[in-house]
DNA sequence: AAGAGCATGGAAGAACATAT
DNA sequence: ATATGTTCTTCCATGCTCTT
């Protein structure tokens, strides 16, 4: 099978990046510990007035209040979660953009979008002891050899081999409504034709709206942020306070709905780590069984 | 050389929320 | 009840990378 060159590019710079930061930073690649390292090769610091705050958002967006608000705190959350905590924030992530021949003010989003499929392959392989098709040829996929090869987008990743089609993971570093009926269309294309395919998305995007949107789609199985600790933390309504009176949490007062968002979040989106425990609990077996062989 | 695909920027109006 | 402010949706557009 003849790699693109493209696949030895991301790769080989992700992995580098990954093995480093375990070396020389001391950080153990777990399924806990995942989001660090993407955090570490993918995200970035957008310089809004004098503050360094994590592009979450769009930069016209994060000039607001709102976002930016949000943006502080998410920026305070890595600065005590995101290891090794000693080092300034600017210097723990964005690696693999550093890493790239791009221009300083050079666009990321295909770096991005491109890094973060090839991380998730990365991880997934590390993890669940299968390496899934990066951007395969639908055609190449069990169940749809006859399908017109541009009829929908080809998928981020796939698993577990082009015979054994049984998850699809879409990932989007962000998500926007304007793009979204676009990937719906393409999960029911894809759930039409083989209703038992498990089909997923992996976003880090911290609009609550954008992420209920996708995951209340019957096309979506499951919705899974990079990390949901810090998704949560940026729409705590109540952080540091250990007992609340009930009288907050009911009602249509503005801390109420807060924390109905935060309750949401909790409920409709998983964590990253989830990920690999339900490829795992998904894959064949050594003797060759089927999902369902296996777990029923 | 042309095309697909990625995540983004930005504008403008709709929809919703809040203050007076 | 009205005016004002904020957020969401929609539309159009960019610059880059990789494929055809």
């Amino acid at each position: 099978m003849a790699k693109n060159p493209m696949q030895f590019k991301y790769e080989g710079v992700l992995r580098t990046i990954f093995d480093e930061t375990q070396k020389e930073k001391g950080i153990k690649l777990s399924e806990k510990t995942a989001w660090q390292f993407l955090y570490r090769a993918l995200l970035w610091l957008e310089k809004i007035g004098n503050e360094e705050v994590p592009h979450i958002r769009e930069v016209n967006d994060l000039k607001k209040r709102i976002w930016l608000d949000r943006g502080k705190r998410l920026a305070a959350f890595l600065n005590s979660n995101l290891e090794p905590t000693a080092d300034p924030l600017s210097n723990r992530v964005g690696l693999l953009y550093e890493a790239s021949n791009a221009r300083k003010e050079q666009q990321k989003q295909n770096i991005v979008g491109t890094g973060f499929e090839y991380s998730l392959s990365i991880l997934i392989k590390q993890f669940c002891s299968v390496a899934p098709l990066v951007k395969p040829k639908l055609n190449q996929l069990q169940g749809f050899e006859l399908a017109p090869l541009r009829f929908v987008q080809q998928p981020d990743l796939a698993l577990f081999d082009s015979q054994d089609f049984r998850i699809l993971v879409s990932s989007k570093w962000s998500l926007r409504k304007d793009r979204l009926g676009e990937q719906l269309y393409e999960a029911s294309f894809y759930r039409k034709r083989r209703p038992d395919l498990y089909i997923v998305f992996v976003v880090n995007e911290f609009d609550p709206s954008r992420l209920f949107h996708l995951a209340r789609a019957p096309e979506v199985d499951r919705v899974y942020h990079v990390h949901l600790p810090a998704l949560l933390d940026v729409y705590d309504p109540f952080p540091n306070q250990p007992t609340i009176s009930r009288d907050y949490l009911i009602g249509d007062s503005e801390i109420a709905k807060r924390y109905q968002i935060y309750q949401n979040l909790k409920r409709d989106i998983r964590d990253l780590s989830e990920l690999f425990s339900d490829i795992k609990r998904v894959k064949p077996g050594p003797s060759n069984q089927t999902c369902a062989d296996a777990e029923i």
